[in-house]
This record gives structure tokens, sequence and C-alpha cells, in this order.
RNA sequence: AGUCCCAUGGUGUAAUGGUAGCACCGCAGCUUUUGGAGCUGCUUGUCUAGGUUCGAAUCCUGGUGGGACUGCCA
């Protein structure tokens, strides 16, 4: 059992930089800001990067802004802002009054940007893509300064105005930073500021036709805000000296930027560009399926926002490439939803059992236990009558040596009921199982202590007739692979999972879950957490997700013996 | 190849010059009216070669390995 409890963040080393920096003065306060792109939904990655700069901030006191940074009009949409929202607020953090949007500093960025050319340190370029380009040369080898290097602050001045004026067509000229052409940094090789993009805004409309480049506003925007440390991934780090250039260059306040590494889970993929095609081909049913590995994906799944925090603060943080196995977010919802989630019985594949020496019409209501974790959860009482239904992999005609579930001639204990013997197997015409007729120990009741009879399994069942039905979605991992796009000849579309999804449409739950709200979870007993799903179950039709498996030990027998 | 960054069991992380610890996974056992949960035990690690030091995972140097950078994306 881990002993950091939730929202607590292990010793790191940028609470190491940042109590360095609280003791010599440098900063006063610890202020961050968690700052997307709104160009697709937050996934488990983000998580990270929230629970860090929320975490952070509460840790010392200090506040965290939410910042779109919306620089990018072609890929940038309302929808995204606003599922990002759903999603932190979801996760338990509060930017108060603070969300804000690069778009909101676009003014400033202006005007930064002709303090810059006043200065003589950015020019226009009227090269072409390819020109630039070229010219720019590769890591290994300086480039060369382009042929506009060297026009008068007044013509600069002036084609940047036309610029903002509208007055040239997209491309036709850019803003640049007048840097170091030959620093093995290519983010210094005079980096652009400015394009021209003759595009609506989701927020500014058409007010603009250049819009900053991320480099150019990014930083500034912390600058803006107040931000003390900036905490980013690693492929930031090479920007750290162009983002240190433009604030001193500005003379504006100076944020510490510090940079960790991103985190990738096994068996799945993670970049927004991925996420998107499998939704926009339909390989699952939106940003949300549960199968995806995105915040809202997670919910609909089930997963609760304390598991994926536990799941992001037990971790810690590195600067080296890293992979986590998914088995461990697996296991951060199975140890909360131990704790939290209500047991129901539920079968998902149903044979009927009928007792052939219970009374016809006799029903019994049995007392079950809520949530053996939590007493204070309480009982209920369920259904129990001659006529049944038990899971079809809780019985075996032929059992394996170690199976301790039901078998002709063998004895099992219905949870919550009474042991059963199997008697008779009754098929149809074609071998298929249609009922098996067992028999009933009345000495065995639960709870009753009138027999000291063992048996070795107990299955879970629901009685017939009161049973409800239910659809169960049984999901499975999306990928068959650990590391989908590991191979950059095979397309990580190849390594889908086929059996990703499972639908059950005639599983038996018992009566209890009648009213079920979308969205609450319970755990089918011996089976695995589920929960209604939030989109497509109704009244008449009750569908259930499968959030994850139990452990399940059995299912290593079964695996080791048929090695 | 140029610059920058990184390297602790299978995985993820602690140890801040002083006994290499924790969690997950795995294995064995106990317990159990969920083959769940819980409990106990075990296996497995400082990339490498030097140096500094009474003492190095930690500091220094070289090597090796991995990552980032060559968008008018973020």
């Amino acid at each position: 059992m881990s002993d950091i409890t939730e929202n607590e963040i292990p010793s790191n080393f940028i609470k190491d930089i940042i109590d360095e920096d609280l003791r010599i003065g440098r900063f006063n306060k610890v202020h961050t800001r968690f700052p997307p792109e709104p160009n697709g939904y937050l996934h488990i990655g983000h998580a990270k990067s929230i629970c860090l700069n929320f975490g952070l901030a509460e840790e010392y006191g200090g506040k965290t802004n939410l910042r779109f940074d919306d620089t990018n009009p072609a890929k940038e949409d309302v929808e995204y802002v606003e599922s990002i929202k759903e999603d932190v607020k979801w996760l338990g953090f509060d930017w108060e009054d603070r969300l804000y949007f690069a778009s909101d500093y676009f003014n400033t960025l202006y005007d930064y940007a002709i303090k810059l050319i006043k200065k003589g340190k950015a020019y226009v370029d009227s090269s072409t893509y390819e020109i630039i380009k070229e010219e720019r040369g590769v890591p290994s080898k300086p480039g060369v300064e382009s042929k506009y290097r060297t026009r008068t602050t007044e013509e600069n001045l002036e084609l940047f105005t036309k610029m903002k004026n509208g007055e040239f067509d997209d491309g036709e000229h850019v803003l640049r930073a007048m840097i170091d052409m030959t620093s093995p940094n290519m983010n210094l090789r005079d980096p652009i500021l400015y394009r021209i993009r003759h595009a609506e805004h989701h927020r500014t409309g058409n007010e603009w036709c250049i819009y900053p480049m991320y480099d150019w506003a990014h930083g500034q925007s912390d600058s803006i805000e107040g931000i003390t440390h900036s905490i980013c991934t690693l492929e930031f780090e090479n920007h750290r000296p162009l983002y240190n250039w433009f604030i001193e260059e500005l003379e504006i306040h100076h944020p510490r930027q510090i940079e960790f590494a991103r985190w990738n889970l096994d068996y799945t993929v993670m970049s927004k560009r991925k996420l998107l095609k499998l939704v926009e081909d339909n390989y699952v049913t939106g940003w949300d399926d549960p199968r995806m590995p995105t915040i809202s994906g997670y919910r609909r799944r089930g997963y609760t926002p304390e598991s994926i925090r536990n799941f992001a603060n037990s971790g810690g943080v590195a600067k080296r490439e890293i992979i986590i196995e998914i088995t461990r977010l697996e296991n951060s919802i199975r140890e909360d939803l131990n704790k939290k989630a209500m047991r129901v019985m539920a079968v998902l594949n149903p044979i009927k059992v009928e007792l052939t020496n219970y009374p016809i019409s006799q029903v019994e209501e049995l007392d079950a236990v809520n949530n053996p974790e939590d007493e204070s959860m309480g009982k209920r009482k369920v259904p129990f009558s001659r006529e049944l239904y038990i899971d079809a992999n809780d019985f075996q005609e032929i059992p394996h040596k170690k199976f301790h579930r039901l078998s002709p001639g063998k004895e099992v204990r219905l949870r919550y009921a009474y042991i059963i013997k199997c008697e008779e197997v009754i098929k149809d015409s074609e071998g298929n199982i249609e009922k098996l007729l067992c028999t009933y120990d009345i000495d065995t009741k639960s709870g009753s202590g009138k027999s000291d009879k063992k048996v070795k399994g107990t299955i879970h069942w629901v009685s017939a007739k009161h049973a409800l039905n239910a659809e169960v979605r049984l999901y499975d991992r999306l990928f068959n692979v650990p590391n989908p796009d590991g191979d950059k000849a095979v397309d990580f579309i190849e390594h889908l999972n086929p059996d990703s999804l499972e639908v059950l449409t005639n599983s038996m739950v018992e009566p209890y879950l009648k009213n079920a709200k979308p969205g609450e979870r319970f755990q089918f007993e011996r089976l695995g957490y589920y929960c209604v799903d939030s989109k497509d179950s109704t009244d008449e039709k009750l569908v259930f997700n499968r959030t994850v498996t139990l452990r399940d030990s059995w299912a290593k027998i079964e695996k080791q013996n048929s090695r």
C-alpha cells in the first residue's frame, strides 16, 4: 500500500528547483499554468501535466491558470475548448477566474514585435517558404542569412504594418527575429515570429490576419500572466534559450521553464494526430469512446477522477523517456473502486439452473453485503427462487482438475444463498446445454449456521424471474502490442486489437440495478467493475461498460495449463 | 555528424558523499461464502572505464547507449 495520499506530489527535481528559487528569493510565490492547444481532447498524458501544475501550486500555496495556446486558427475549435474545460474540472481542479487565451494577448504580442523591430532585432523576410527552409540549414551545418535581413527599421515597420492590415496574401512575408543563423540550436536561426493567415479565429474572428507562432506567443504569455514556473515537456528544452532571448530583449518578467518527460503508456497511442485519426476514420465511436486514452474516454469507461490523480501523482517526474505500464492505471482504478463500489451480481452469459427440490412458487429475500470493504454501505435483499441463471464459464461438463466451480455431480456455493449440486445436464438436439438440473441443500443457507459443509467454490447468480436484461460492453485494450507506433514501417492502425469491444446483449442483472443512474459504478461480483453508460443506457435497456476486470488468478491457472 | 538532454531490478521511482529503499508485475504461502480484497515471504538493479574521497548511485573525465532539434505546427 502506498502512503502517498491523493494530490500529494512526492519529492522530485522540479520541487528541488522551486525550493531553491524560493530560498534564494528569485520568486516569492509559485504560480503555474496548464497551457493546452484547443486542437483535440485531453488524454491521460495531459492528466499528468494537469496534476503536476495544479498540484505543485496547491502544495506551495500558489495558483494555477488555465490558458489556451490558440495561435493557429486552422486547427483550433471551441468544441475542444469546452471539452478541455470540462475535463480539467472533472479531474477536480479549479482555475477560478483565471481562464486565459493566448489570443487575449495578440495586441501585446504585436507591440512586443514592434519593439523588437525598433531595436533592430526583428525583420520582415519576403523569401518563399522553400528559400527560408533551405537557408535555415540543418542541425549539423550552419544556415545562411536571408537577403532581406538588412532591411531598414523603417522598411520593416512599414511592411509589418501592411502585413497586419491585410495588404498581403498568405505566405508573402513573415516577421523573423534576428538572432544567429549559424547557431547549432536551430531555434535561434532567425525564428519566424508572425505568419500571414487570412483565417477566422475561434475567438478573435477576422480581426487578425497575422498570427504569432507558438514560440513567440508561449513564453511571453507566461510572462504576461506572471507565471513563476513554466513546466513543459522535454521537446521544449531546445526552445528555452530562445524564450530567454525574447524575455531579455523585451525586458519583461522572466518565468523559469522546467522540462519533464511526458508520460507514454504501453498498449496505447497518445499523439493527438493519431487519436484524431482513430476518431475521424471511425475506428472508435468518438473522442469519448471508452477505449480511447482520453480523459473523456476514461470517464465514460468508469474511471474515477481520484484514480487518475493517484495514478498521475504516484509516478514521479523524470527527464528520460518513460513508458508506463498500463497495468498501473488499471491497478489504480481497481484500488479506488474496491473501496467505493457497491457489489451486485450480474450474469454475463446465462445458463439456466433449475433447483428441482426447491418449492415451485417460493421466493426468498436473501441478505447480501453491499461492500465488504466498507460496512457503512450496508446490506440489501436479493430475491432467490427455483429458476436461476449462472454464468456459462462457471460450469464445466468435464472439469479442469483445479476447477472449483460447478460440474456434474459436484457442489458449489451460490453466493449469499445455498450450496447446490449439479444432478443432470439437459441438452438440445445439437448438444448445446439448455439447462442444469440441480438440487439445493436447505441446511446450507448463508448465515444460518446449520451446516458446516465446505465447498471450494462460490459463484454468482441471479433469479430468472426477477433479473433484468442488460447490454454489457466488454472493453479491452485498443492495441494488441505494447508499442503500437514503435515501428515506423508499420501503420499503428495495423496493431488495433480486433477484440477491443465485445457486446453482450443477453446479460442478466439483479433487480437492484433497476434504478441505476448513468455513470454509476458497480462491482459485478467475481467479474469486474462496470458503470452505467452515460450516453446509451435507458430505463428500458440498461447498458453497462466494463471499466476493468477483477484480478483473475483463475485465468492465470488456465493460461499456465494451456502452455 | 553539430548543439542540448538523459542513464538505478521486467516497469516506474527514492536515496541530495555514509546500510541501494518503495510501488507495480512475477513467484511461494496464509486467509477468504468474490479464484476479489487482505496478510507474509522471495527473486531481480546503480550502463561502462578511470579519477577525487576514509567512503561514490550521488562529484569529475572519457567511452557506450538512448532521446530532442532540420513546420510559415504546438
